[in-house]
DNA sequence: TTGTTCATAGAACTTATGTTCAATAGTATA
DNA sequence: TATACTATTGAACATAAGTTCTATGAACAA
């Protein structure tokens, strides 16, 4: 869409109609931006909304009151697709997760689901707290919170996070030979060995939880 | 402020005006909330928002269409205290660092200041994509982003970013025995020795840029 | 029972708010 | 000059929306 050029006043119009609803959490008035404007005529207003609607700038619902609103309202849609809060799951429960409806009891964290790959923003990404130090040669140390995508599979290589015996781990997944194995990155920890039988990753007792995409640590 | 419980119907009208503003840029109006939940007078509608007003669930500014404000909108307000855009520094300039006014080209990633010990969201953050192993031994890899909180100062043992002949350097800041010595945690570096002439840690051409209070990792 | 509170309904009313029509200048353009 | 577009005004209008008053039935406690 090709946005003509705004004269001063337009501008002042738009960025107005922003601050207003930023401060209020809903839009003005025909009669409050010709208060602010010192317009002396409902129409004035109306006449500019208007104009700015046909550029582009502005959706108007009509006969509602309150019913401007700012396109392309860049620094709350990006800032907004950009941050994520991202809960923190703290014991790892028998089934699967319910990432979709968020406990508000539970902690979280502000993320940038970006940053970590991620561009959807809904439930995909749960974040885990490492207990113990089997990671610790790839820079994973206790207390880490490790970002996870979550998914059912995993390819060679990756870092996952696997429900095994109750608990949550992280290690390394590693599939050949017809087994599976996870292994820490640890020299004083042994790997799982898991047979493989194909289609789905539970053999003994052992669920794929989803991939490691990323790592965020407080000190 | 003591909050009285909420029946299902309570909290169901308090969620819908949630969705609905944050649908729509605006809050409902008392029809669209009695439509909404089969209400016929108006004033069954009016019934409820005031009763939540008075247990402090919402704000009502009188006379005025759509003014209604959900109070402790957790999801909106907190999450925007929780999120801070961090600049990520990437060459480390020869003059102090002007943070607070952050450059559009650069780039940023969305943090929670909270969780990295920080209160004020404004220029306080930094990140800084790590170069070198120099810091394995602390989990800190190439390629890795430390948070640091920036300050001008630090205490013994803290993990510190200073600026060190041209270069960002992230190290383990000691203190004692009349020097300074910035730290690896890395047997194959050599620490770098500052004398220490008390005030200013500005010895041999350093600068302590800030503490790192964090460690953001992508995979 | 009686009285109280809760939840809702209906209607009338006032005010807020968007819409429409007509008119007036100023300015640029053909 | 004539024409068109821009910016604004004024007034009247229709409807959207908040307010007020009265009334009713259900649940509950004294």
């Amino acid at each position: 869409m090709i946005m003509a050029i705004l004269s001063k006043k337009q501008q002042d119009i738009l960025a107005f109609i922003e601050k207003y609803h930023s401060q209020c959490g809903y839009p003005p008035t025909l009669r409050e931006i010709c208060k602010k404007f010192s317009i002396s005529s409902t129409n004035g207003a109306r006449y500019h909304l208007h104009r700015l609607k046909q550029m582009g700038y502005l959706e108007i619902e009509p006969n509602k009151s309150r019913g401007v609103k700012c396109v392309g309202n860049v620094s709350q849609q990006q800032e907004k697709s950009r941050s994520f809060r991202m809960p923190i799951l703290g014991s790892v429960p028998a089934g699967p997760f319910d990432l979709a409806s968020p406990d508000s009891n539970e902690e979280q964290l502000t993320v940038d689901p970006e940053f970590f790959g991620s561009r959807k923003q809904e439930p995909e990404l749960f974040g885990l707290r490492v207990k113990g130090d089997s990671m610790i040669d790839e820079g994973i140390h206790d207390g880490d919170i490790v970002v996870v995508r979550a998914q059912p599979n995993a390819n060679d290589g990756d870092i996952v996070v696997a429900r095994w015996e109750e608990e949550a781990t992280v290690k390394r997944f590693r599939r050949g030979g017809g087994q599976i194995i996870l292994e820490p990155a640890n020299p004083a920890y042994n790997p799982i060995l898991i047979d493989d039988h194909g289609g789905k990753e539970e053999g003994q007792d052992i669920a794929l939880l989803g991939v490691v995409v990323g790592l965020i640590r407080s000190m």
